[in-house]
DNA sequence: CCTCCACAGGAACTGATGGCGT
DNA sequence: ACGCCATCAGTTCCTGTGGAGG
């Protein structure tokens, strides 16, 4: 993690900064944004428009893959029809909200509710049915004649929810305009699956998928251009290696064409050059940088984990050879040595899995014909970066 | 060709938590 | 004070399975 004092110190103590504005060189930086989006910023527009002469646009689906700059621009597109529209009496209100980070139905509906200035005492965080809390949304948008645009950002994870719960909260947003008499609601979905609509019901699709757009993955030669352009305001002029800039769009631009990755990796090369007082990033820096950023990744999710979850690992650490069983047994023994009451073997299945979703082990089937089927886990990532991750925790002091 | 291993992984359930409306 | 609601971690019970060894 890149400490901001040292950074400001190591700068003023050089003298020389090669970052000018290091604001630029977050994926998420507003005012001009760079994307190569004008196709895609269009149709976004054009699909809002009717908002502009007061009747309700159709609900829209965005797709696209991570870092393409889909949230950005409906983002953009929206506030500047906000712009447009300021002094009218036709309100527009913008509500994002991002289904992964609201991890619950509830929560997500809550977070919906607060930016729809909804306190505390209107709105609870819990205690309320989930229909109850859709009404009070409703009823405040119909209220205030807002007219409401939602922007539900991956929106395939809030349809899992919804598939586990069985409520059809998704229909209702899409239809919620039947409900209102004043005031209205657009729902904006964005998802990185392309084949998540496949798994809705009919009902929302007819409604939801009014207007889709693609974006599609942008090529090494698109993320070289970007780069380019945050270079030239954030940089200070000839501080970036060609080598350099080509080595972050290739990496980035490798696999998925993720833009917010080669900004990411930018700056972070940016950084450290900076931080080796050097006055020119090259591609070494960018190569530290990768790396750098990846067991970052690693550190914090391995810090983040539950008790048993990082007592697992230790497990593996410990366990030579690493099927379910073999974990298990040696999980069972670490819970006596520091007096912890085991876990059933299906729960630590199941921790194994949510382990292995965050890319710090990977498991494969095997099948070894009478001696059964079995799921052999391999750590990905070094035993001291665990002990150095774990070591902070009282209760696994005496194993580590 | 059949059997049977050693688990995988789904489904339904439980109990605790925290907070609602009436 | 009461019943209700959503959520979470964890448990119980269950069905399914590729292929070595007979």
């Amino acid at each position: 993690m890149s400490d901001p004092v040292d950074r400001l110190l190591d700068a003023a103590e050089s003298g020389k900064s090669i970052i000018k504005n290091r604001d630029i060189l977050h994926f998420s930086y507003i005012p001009n944004i760079i994307l190569h989006r004008d196709s895609e910023q269009k149709q976004v527009t054009q699909s809002l428009l009717p908002i502009l002469k007061q009747s309700r646009p159709s609900n829209l689906l965005v797709y696209g893959k991570p870092g393409t700059g889909k949230t950005l621009v409906v983002k953009r597109v929206i506030s500047k029809i906000q712009e447009r529209v300021e002094k009218s009496n036709f309100p527009i209100k913008l509500v994002y909200s991002n289904s992964k980070e609201e991890t619950t139905l509830y929560g997500l509906l809550v977070s919906l509710g607060r930016q729809l200035d909804l306190d505390e005492k209107e709105l609870p965080t819990t205690g309320l049915s989930i229909s109850e809390v859709f009404k009070r949304l409703l009823n405040k948008i119909s209220e205030g004649k807002i007219n409401a645009i939602f922007v539900i950002d991956e929106i395939d994870y809030l349809a899992q929810l919804i598939a586990k719960t069985g409520k059809d909260i998704l229909y209702q947003l899409t239809r919620a305009n039947e409900r209102l008499e004043q005031g209205s609601l657009t729902l904006v979905g964005i998802s990185n699956d392309l084949t998540f609509k496949e798994k809705l019901d009919p009902r929302v699709i007819s409604s939801l998928g009014e207007e889709e757009i693609v974006f599609t993955n942008y090529n090494v030669e698109q993320i070289k251009k970007i780069l380019e352009a945050r270079i030239n305001e954030a940089f200070v002029e000839n501080t970036v290696e060609d080598s350099a800039l080509n080595l972050c769009a290739a990496l980035a631009g490798g696999e998925h064409g993720d833009a917010r990755r080669a900004i990411d990796l930018l700056r972070v090369a940016g950084e450290i050059a900076e931080r080796q007082q050097s006055d020119k990033v090259t591609t070494k820096n960018v190569k530290e940088a990768k790396q750098k950023i990846e067991e970052n990744k690693e550190e914090l999710s391995l810090e983040a984990f539950p008790l048993h979850e990082k007592l697992i690992i230790l497990a593996m650490m410990k366990a030579n050879g690493s099927s379910t069983g073999e974990i298990y047994s040696s999980y069972k023994n670490l819970c006596k040595i520091v007096g912890l009451d085991e876990l059933t073997n299906r729960r630590i299945t199941q921790m194994l899995s949510e382990i292995e979703l965050s890319g710090i082990i990977t498991g494969r089937l095997i099948h070894q014909g009478i001696h059964g089927r079995t799921k052999k886990y391999k750590l990905e990532i070094s035993s001291e970066m665990i002990k150095k991750a774990f070591k902070d925790e009282l209760t696994l002091k005496d194993i580590i």
